[in-house]
DNA sequence: TATCATCGAAAGTCAAAGATAGTCAAACCA
DNA sequence: TGGTTTGACTATCTTTGACTTTCGATGATA
């Protein structure tokens, strides 16, 4: 089988996080390695490296940027899987609660973050008159805190 | 991960402040030290040593000039309160991480939990082409799912 | 001696330049 | 025809430097 330029940047991603759970990698760095134009790194990591496969990536622009690739450990587990399929629809609050509540039954997540999750969901949080991105941010906050003040 | 002079520069500051609740320093003088120009210290001190992270800052001009980094320690529920005043505006993704690691630093919050939070008000969660409020929870909820798919 | 003008030594501001990373769509290829 | 490759354009964070503001010290003068 020919490999592609694509194949080999994910093969070298895979194996470098074989020592460690993540890795940090320099975008340009990567891209000169593989004579490919710095873009590419996005798209094998767009097309390979997503939650559904087991991977999440965060990065930061600027000097000393850079770009992590973590593996997820929890990734096998079933009732994760099938939640996160569940959440492509739109949820009801009522939906999403219970949702919650299996996370806590199974004892993926505490009372208190349980909690906590719910207020960031409540329908109180995602109401506003203005749904810009930040409103919303400021409300869902509100909520959290909200809900750490009484207490525990 | 290669850290920018004004990591390092931050972390003088932050293990500077590990005996006393304040320093002072000079700016000239810090900035010679790490070989950078003054005004690096003022964008430092007004990207990382913000009030939103607990810190105050004072300073004199002229002769004897000086620069005084002061930690915040008020208590908790003084805390919260005014977390929530602040919440009362639009938060940027940055201005909401910000009170998210205050909560972690003042042990408001377990680590895992500031993770879930910040999960919840990321910028990717928050966005939605239809921004109903049922869409918007099955954003957030999959975005905390994908935290804690990564396990721990 | 009291007051005031001046000067030098800080610190502050702000915008441009530099260094990364992200997006998206066209072109390419198997 | 769908996955790859490319590159122009954008977004974000850092570094730099020219210009401004403030303060204390010093010296001149009434």
């Amino acid at each position: 089988m020919n490999k592609s330029i694509s194949d080999l940047i994910e093969e070298f991603i895979i194996s470098s996080l074989d020592d460690d759970d993540f890795i940090e990698l320099s975008r340009n760095d990567l891209a000169k390695f593989f004579a490919c134009v710095p873009s590419q790194i996005n798209y094998v990591l767009n097309t390979r490296f997503t939650p559904n496969r087991g991977f999440v990536i965060e990065s930061q622009r600027g000097g000393s940027g850079y770009i992590k690739v973590t593996r997820m450990q929890n990734n096998n587990d079933n009732y994760l899987k099938n939640a996160l399929e569940i959440c492509r629809q739109p949820l009801t609050f009522s939906a999403g609660n219970q949702i919650v509540e299996q996370l806590r039954l199974r004892d993926i997540v505490t009372e208190h973050e349980a909690q906590l999750i719910k207020s960031a969901i409540s329908t109180k949080a995602l109401f506003s008159p203005v749904n810009t991105g930040n409103k919303l941010r400021s409300n869902i906050l509100s909520e959290i805190i909200i809900e750490l003040m009484k207490g525990g």
